[in-house]
Parts: structure tokens; sequence; C-alpha cells
DNA sequence: CCTAAATATTTACGCGCGCAAATTTTTAAT
DNA sequence: ATTAAAAATTTGCGCGCGTAAATATTTAGG
């Protein structure tokens, strides 16, 4: 049953018998207050309608609880599920995030972190576009507020990174593709907008290496995010003529992968491991949807959850204690083979 | 070059020569003020290093330029392209998009409603679960602040409604499949969470009716919103028990569509509409890997953009005229069919 | 029961800006 | 040039809460 609805913070300390100032340590932490007035704050919570005001709260305050995640485009099911383990993460201890997405645009990042900082956000949690995002901006955003960068790094920006071992991941990839049939293929953008594709095809070259074959690359043309129709269009091309020099693909994403796929599918190629096949085809960070591609897709698993988790802890600890960490962390989780049908 | 940071309005409006309520009204609104003294002031922009800080500009305020975007899962394509553009509409017009998931539960959109509150929204853009919703918080949003609602519509709540016209949508779709093979039979979830599907399933009957022939709905087991998971599982099972009446399956959305199309890859039926295909499938909202799939899959395309901007349109002309519009509107567009290969 | 520590209250100020009313200045129209 | 309208300025209050210091009260430990 809700009573006449409460106006401000004055009102509802005077209804629960309370003190504002104490009121107001709850509301900023609950645990600060002694147990009994917390209960009584709380039934009374319970029986008014009240929440303070956000904007009085954010105004005079030296912190907010607000966490700021840019992601650089929620379209990609990558970033929309890591994005939403991170926002989990975060209003399981208590925060605000506040995501936000950079439509595919660097510069539309730069202009996140812009109005990012006008929240005063307590901390932020950034997957950067990489060589591409601007680089001022990023540490503007990083002199003025604890910085933690996710999935792809920059230098030495910000004070923790938390990513996939892509050398890991990608070796373990080549060494059971190179031990279950003929050495992968490398498939890649000529212009990939993440930093992560460079690791990737470096780690490519090594592990080839390493395993005494010859490596072999081959670049798609196009620009922007439309990752499974390039992946389908250049993909597709080089696939009809023929132009793979072994019959397996390593694709630098599962999304390229995708679109290869399609184009195997749309010119009567098997795609398998299994006899009578014409081409494998993998991928790499096992894509909400490669589990359901024809044939499901032979990729590497991200550790979604543990990446979203440690990246928020990095930054936990830097609120908790007050202060930057006092050496900047980069921590990497293992890739997972995930054998599927496709190679 | 940058000087000095300016500290606030007051400093601001000091250096540039203008008194502080111009300035003020010049953020609020810079047509507002006189062409030469907003030349004035962007000059000023130019040089010093000022913006406004958020929570004292909204504190005190009648209405904010804050618009609620509310969504139930960012983690389906279908959303995250919608709310994309949805996002992109409010900034072109100069308002603060606020983006909320509700990551599949109406129980957190109940909780995104009750936050949104705080931040004083001018209005609110909300696709909301449908049934599921929590009618009493929506409602109560809706008494508060400019509501209108997109993609699912609920009763007469709120002051508009923008959607696809999902009667004329699959009625196009069952023409063009009974014109072109043997008639669909119709493959929904049990308890879809979704308003849509039971305006689907209805369209179905009634189209079918119309052409005289006779339905026949499959409804698949199955909670969540692991929609491509139980189209596999459940569709694979009807197909491997030889379940459907006729060659061919309308699906009530691509994400089951594409599920269904993974589980007949699976038993080895070839979908398409060729010689020699097993099979037909088709779905519904052109997904944006339903290019990809293997066949590409016929289906509905919704126009994604059309409805985006009238959904802001709607919201965008109560915020200018101040008050809620005289008659609730439902605005429903119409869908396109996208032939591929699937159907 | 006494004492010290922990917690709550009282009091008071200020954050940065919205907003309104009265006044002055600028602009546009006659 | 005169006048009315439009825009800018001055002045000043208040929003709702954070926060700090001094004081009072409660709690825990012996």
């Amino acid at each position: 049953m809700r009573y006449s609805k409460i106006r401000n913070m004055e009102e509802f300390a005077a209804v629960s018998g309370i003190s504002r100032p104490t009121v107001s340590k709850y509301f900023n932490d609950p645990g600060s207050v002694r147990a009994s007035t917390r209960a009584r704050i709380e039934a009374s919570l319970k029986k008014y309608d009240y929440q303070p005001n956000v904007f009085a709260m954010n105004q005079n305050r030296r912190t907010t609880k607000n966490i700021g995640i840019v992601v650089p485009n929620l379209a990609d099911p990558f970033f929309s599920e890591i994005a939403r383990r991170v926002e989990l993460a975060c209003i399981d201890a208590g925060y605000s995030p506040i995501l936000a997405s950079s439509h595919g645009s660097p510069e539309m990042e730069r202009e996140n972190l812009l109005s990012l900082r006008s929240l005063k956000p307590a901390g932020v949690l950034l997957a950067p576009f990489g060589r591409m995002s601007d680089e001022d901006a990023v540490k503007d955003i990083s002199h003025d507020f604890p910085l933690v960068l996710f999935d792809a790094n920059i230098g030495d920006v910000g004070q923790a990174f938390v990513g996939t071992d892509n050398a890991q991941s990608v070796d373990m990839m080549v060494e059971y593709l190179c031990r279950s049939g003929e050495p992968p293929c490398f498939f890649e953008m000529k212009s990939p907008s993440n930093p992560n594709a460079n690791k990737r095809r470096q780690a490519y070259l090594d592990s080839m290496q390493r395993h005494g074959r010859e490596p072999s690359i081959f670049q798609a043309d196009g620009e922007g995010w439309h990752f499974e129709e390039i992946g389908k269009t250049e993909g597709g091309r080089l696939l009809s003529s023929k132009a793979f020099s072994t019959n397996t693909v390593l694709c630098s994403n599962d999304r390229l992968a995708i679109g290869m796929l399609s184009a195997a599918y749309g010119l009567g190629l098997r795609v398998g491991h299994t006899e009578g096949c014409d081409i494998r085809v993998a991928g790499h960070d096992d894509h909400p949807f490669s589990k359901f591609t024809c044939p499901p897709l032979t990729t590497i698993a991200q550790d979604y959850e543990a990446i979203a988790n440690r990246a928020f802890n990095d930054l936990f600890e830097m609120l908790e204690q007050g202060e930057r960490l006092s050496e900047r962390t980069e921590t990497t989780f293992e890739g997972r083979l995930v054998m599927r049908d496709s190679a």
C-alpha cells in the first residue's frame, strides 16, 4: 500500500523518524548505517514511494555510482553479448551502468567519451576501436577517471586491459586444423577495424611456422562493419576461383566465416571435415549464431563471462581503494576450441 | 587552442561577455537567442573548454532533453537494430537517448522503467514485452511522461503505437507461398514472449481461410529467448518425424527459421523452392543474418527505419507542442516480401 | 554501572544551474 | 527619427541533496 508520494529526502526522513543526513548516508552506502537504522529505513521505503533525485544526488558529489560502458557497435552480437555481461556485473555490484554504442564510428566513440565526462562516472569500461580510436580522447578520459579497456588493447592507455589471448587461441586452432587435415589458409579483412585482427594474423603466421607449414593469407577488400557481406562476396570470389591453396580456411572472426559459409553453400560446395566435403572453414569468437550455421561452425570461444567480470573487477578494485592501480595490468583469457562440423 | 578550464556557466558567461541567463537559454535551445549572440557564444565555445554540468542542468528543470528507450533484449539483433535507429533519430533531433535493455526479463523492464523515472525523461520510447510487461509500471510511466510504444502494442497504453502490420505481412507471405507451391504450415513457440506472435498466428489462420486452405499450426515447447535453439530442437523433431502436413513451413520469426534451417541441414534435407528440394522454409522480420543462412531465408522485411523514425516523431510532436496527443494513434507499416532461396 | 567507541542528530553551507520578474538595450518597422 | 517589439541583462530565489563540524545519543566491553 503506497501512501502519499514523498517529494524529497527531507520529507522521507521526517516520516521515517530519521535525520536526513543519516538517510543520505544510507542511500550512499546502506552498510554504513547501523543495522537497526537500516531496517527502519527499509521498512519506510516499503511503505512510502521514494527514491532520491539522481540529479541532485550527483550534482554535488565527489564521485558518482555511474559506470560508463562504451562499445564499438552494439549491432555486432559479439559486443552486445559482452556488453550485456558487463552491464549485469555493474548492476550486481550496485553501480549504474551507462551503456553507449559507437555505432561503428570512431568519431562517435569520441563523442561518447566526451558526453560521458559530464556524467562524472566513477569509472569507465571501454572496448576501443584500437588504432582508429581517438587516442587523445581516450587518454583524456583515462586522466580524469579510472579506465579499464577490454576486448581491444591500446598501448599503455588506461589502468588495465582484459581480453583474449589471441596467440594461444589461434595457435590451438591451427594446431587442430593441421593435425586433422590440410593446414589452414588465413582469411581476413584487408583493413581490419580492430587490433585483434592483427594479433590473429601474426599468431597464424607464428603458429604455421612452428608447425613447419607454409602460411597463406587472403585479404578481403571492403570497409565498414558488414563482415558477413564481405565474407560472402570476397570469400565467394576466392572459393569459386579456387584461389585457396589448401582445402582449409581459418577466418579472422566468425562473422567473416558466416559469410564464407553462405558463399560456399551458394556455390554448392560441401563444407566440413567428413569424407566428400570440399572445404573446411573455421572461425574465431563463438558468435551467438555460429552454433546454427550450416554446417555449425568450428570456432574459438572467447570466455565472455570471464572477460566481463574481470574487466569490471579491475575497475571495482580501483573504486574501492579510491586510487589507480599501482601498475597497469593486462589479463588475457584462453580461448576454448569449439569443435563443430565445419572443420 | 584551449585556455584555462572553465568551471561553471558563470565563468563561461563572463569570459564570453554575455550574461549567464542568456548562455543558459542558448544551451537550452540555441535557436532562442539572437544570431549574433549565438555566434559569440559559439566562438567562445571553440576557445574555451566548457560544457554545462548535466546534473545541475536537469536538477531544477521542468523537462529534460533525455529520452528513455527501453527494449526487451539487446542480444536480439532485431532489437539492437531498431534501437540503434531510434537512438540516432533522437540524437539527430538534439535529444539524449538513454538506452536500456531488459535482458529478456519483464521484471527488469519494470526496473528499467522505474529507474527511468528518476532521470526525468522528456519522453519514453518503449518496445514492451506485451502481456508479460508489468502493465501498472507502464501505465505509471505513461501517466507521468509522454510514451510511445513500438514493435509490440499493449491495449490503449501510451499515446501512440508504431509497428508492422502483421495481418498484411503474413497474408502477403501466405499468398506467395500458396501461389508458388504447397500451402504453408505455421511454426511458432507455444508460449510466445511477444504479442506479435499471436497476431501472426491469427493472420495466418485468416489468410489460409481466405485462400481456402486448411491451416496447420505447430507449436514448439520451450521458454526464454533462445529461439534458434528451440527452432532447431523442436523444428528438427518435427522434420525428422515428418510431422509437417505440407512441404512448406512459415516460421513466426526469423530466429525460429534460422534454427529450423540448421536442423534441416543436419538432417540432410534440402531447403528451397527449386526442383529436388525437400522443404520450403520462410520467416518473418528480415533478421540481419537471414541474408546469410543456408539457403538465404525468404522472409518479410520490417521497415526498421520507418518504424524508428515514426516512433520518434510521434514522441517529438508531443514534446514540441508540450502536450499529449489528443487521440491515441496506431501506425503500422507494411512488410516487404524478401524472396531468397529458402522458399 | 561506567567508559570509550560507534553512530545519529543538528545546523548550516554550497553545488551549478533553471527560472521568473523587472529593467535595459537592441532590432525592426513605420 | 519614432515607436513597438524582440532580445539581453540584472537580480535573486530555490531545487534536492552532499558534506562537514559540533553535539548528542546509543552501543559494546569490561
